[in-house]
DNA sequence: TCGTAAAGACTACACGTGTAATCTGCCTGC
DNA sequence: GCAGGCAGATTACACGTGTAGTCTTTACGA
């Protein structure tokens, strides 16, 4: 119902990512420098960020002479939490609902379609 | 890219949906009435949300003695919006790897899968 | 050795949201 | 005609979020 997941911000979520693609725990340095160069932010604001996902146990914290930051949650987690959240919210919980939105809505191309009939033939 | 939609909190999407639910335009007494029972929530509180909708955009307002209120905005459009949203913001804009997870992740129910491979036969 | 820069902590501040209370004017029933 | 109640407007207020600035400590280079 509400994990973590649905504590993490939009703004917020930019560090996570950015801490998923790494395979290793960074610095906050390393953040910083991708998000300055993508989204424009200040070091400070990285900085902040940070430390509020730390605080909401989404992140680790490790020391190593400066500190390191690695994530305590990962993108599946994550994309399965706010995705159900999305389909409680909208879709009566129904997940099929959602995919019978997505094809009948233009959200698919034909293309997609077919590697999705593909992926059902696969799965049982 | 930013409509409507997203500027839709999850409190007034509560009142959209009752909007959504009637045939016709309701008056607040209305909506507060199921909103009372529903959500416990108070009569001004539901008078703020409707305000709100109305400054947005979301809502007509029109006076039939008393006003009465309507969506301006579909709940497929809506939900197109919110779900295409999310697609962007976790699923690199595309619909396919979002129902990919939904199949991994057992988000889907073996008769959701049925249901929705005769979808799929159909849809072309 | 002293200044400067960087890391980290603390503070800031406006805006949206959830959730309401209060005020004011009008209509209705006694 | 007066009181009470309801519609509508205005105000409230704490919390999260986006986005940072400032203060403090520490280490390094000149």
């Amino acid at each position: 119902m509400n994990t973590l997941a649905d504590k993490i911000s939009d703004s917020e979520l930019e560090v996570m990512k950015v801490l998923w693609r790494a395979e290793d725990a960074l610095p906050v340095t390393e953040i910083r420098e991708q998000l300055q160069r993508t989204r424009g932010w200040e070091a400070t604001t990285v900085k902040t960020l940070v430390s509020r996902l730390v605080t909401k146990g989404a992140v680790r914290q490790e020391k190593r002479g400066v500190y390191y930051y690695s994530p305590l949650i990962s993108e599946q987690e994550y994309n399965g939490w706010a995705t159900n959240a999305l389909i409680r919210k909208l879709y009566n919980g129904s997940a099929r609902e959602l995919v019978a939105a997505l094809v009948h809505s233009e959200g698919l191309t034909q293309d997609d379609i077919e590697e999705l009939r593909a992926m059902f033939k696969v799965e049982d």
